[in-house]
DNA sequence: GATGAATGAGGGTTCATTCAT
DNA sequence: TATGAATGAACCCTCATTCAT
């Protein structure tokens, strides 16, 4: 049941694993907690299994990335689709942050695989910077901080909408967004 | 009692308001359960009370701004504060961003003040445009941005010792992640 | 369903009325604890009816006694074909202890029957003792002995192999176990 | 506290460690539910610990037995401590035999502790044959069978009681048992 | 006749908090 | 000030049973 993931997604990016309970749960999901116990096999699982589709649901994000493409077209892009996504399911974002903060017991072994991908990724980084298309960076932190900078939305929505003076009936302005922080990241890299 | 407190705080931003259990703040803090009790008046209160230090700690942490400095000055000072405190104490800025993620109920009225700084950051970012000292910019997207940047390495601190190869034991080169985000964001300023 | 019965008393022996589940049940019968629930009204039900198949059980095992065999004859193939029924089958002695144990309420009316049978082998007991064929005994606790000691072996059995140093592959040495307590109950009863 | 687990015990016996549920124990031992649960950490560890105690009121009863006995006296002894302690609390031999019928999955290693206890007893008792004190028996068996009988009376109780006319306000003759049991078996054993 | 979905009651257990001393 | 005992509410989950098809 698709609805009771997303209800999942979202009770446990506000009160993380130990803090979300299976009522509140099922109250999201417009069912009752036996009928939820009736679809998961216990609330940890669940868990699990949300977790895994968020990463699933990242991988799928970014998965029709072309490798020959220019600094530039791949960070735009690469950013663009993430702010968006952070700002139309900041639960996502938060739910998996939620579980970084907790020491991450249940991601141990994705960072295994994860690890691969990060330092592909920091090759071609350090080929652009070779190809003197970027200036040197630790191609590391560049991703934690490309990471750090399109999170933040999802995260701090409120927060941003309060400071831009942005009601919750409004839409924020999601280009703008991802305008500012493309600039900031091309020129941060400029040669 | 001090102990208390940070007991309290890392229990916190493991596991939320919610998640977190006095039992378990009482074991941090090595005392009993109704020792703990005997000082504090109920969890919530003792949230809202930790909550309302780390809010304080930031705001001691910056109240010797010179407001005449020259943005790098300023900058690199900030940023580099920041991350110091955020690798040294990161269950501060994760207790902080666990309170955000839940749509911030219990700072509300923190916003209220804090907009006003945020207002006075933002004319003081403008004035460095109008200088000629930085590229025009969003003045609060700026803002959002640096507290991203310079956050993410407190919340996401094991992940990115497991991608840098960084052991338990050893220390983070706190000074080299200083260095890439200040570069990153000067660059990314420059006119 | 024959197989619903067995599987039930092989619960209902383990675990009892209370702590037997249908899902168990369902189990070990191989169905589905739906279907289970399609051929019984309830586990109470289910419970009773077991009761009174391995009372009908006994009921045929001795249904064949010949009233003017000598003791000897008679004791021992009563207390053969106890033992091996309770070797081959010991869930059906276990389901029926576990009845008792817990204050037999469902077999209340039973009793009132065996009553009657009681009274008839007490009697027949007093005419052996009166015709010299055994030494005096009260005639009530005699079968109760006699039931005590081919019961015990269906309860015990994972003991009993344990202490013999009897592997669950291989067969108990049944014939053994009848000449021995026979024995016993002989010698025990002689003038 | 002790009528806690007088309270287990009783509960146990008749329902079985799944068939028990907390809610009763409470309610035998006249306290609330969660008061019990102040006292215990598991309803599992409770009846572990209440085995355990059973286990310990068997060693007591019978640690003063002298080697040197006749086997006579030794029986006698035996047999109608048993007894006794059986009809005055049948409950404590209920719960052992509700284990035993489980399949014992608690006791295993008290087996282990009890196997040299009753090779022991049978090289004794085979030191009796060998002096022309009884009749050649299998020794193992024997014990199994005074086992037998004396159990018994505890799981029958009712059962006993009905059949012997015996209502629940008088007492039962337990000296009478003690006496036909020990005469079936001091006959049952003459050489 | 047969089966996946659903459900109200209750299971054992933990919780934050209060009481009694 | 300090602490073992106690407690009502809530927790996650399983149960026997019924419903809908």
């Amino acid at each position: 049941m698709e609805k009771i993931r997303q209800a999942a997604i979202e009770e446990f990016a506000e009160n993380g694993l130990r803090g979300a309970s299976t009522q509140a749960i099922a109250r999201r999901a417009g069912i009752s907690k036996t009928k939820l116990h009736y679809y998961i096999a216990s609330k940890e699982e669940l868990y699990q299994e949300a977790l895994t589709h968020i990463i699933g649901i990242w991988a799928e994000l970014f998965n029709d990335v072309v490798d020959d493409e220019d600094p530039q077209s791949f960070l735009r892009r690469y950013i663009a689709r993430k702010i968006r996504h952070s700002l139309e399911h900041p639960e996502v974002a938060r739910m998996f942050t939620n579980e970084v903060m907790r020491g991450a017991p249940m991601m141990r072994e994705y960072w295994d695989t994860s690890r691969h991908a990060t330092q592909k990724a920091s090759e071609r980084i350090e080929s652009w910077v070779a190809d003197g298309l970027i200036r040197p960076v630790d191609p590391f932190l560049l991703q934690f901080n490309i990471w750090a900078l399109t999170q933040h939305y999802a995260l701090h929505l409120p927060e941003v909408r309060f400071m831009l003076g942005v009601d919750e009936g409004q839409p924020l302005d999601a280009e703008h967004i991802i305008d500012e922080v493309t600039a900031l990241v091309f020129h941060g890299l400029r040669p």
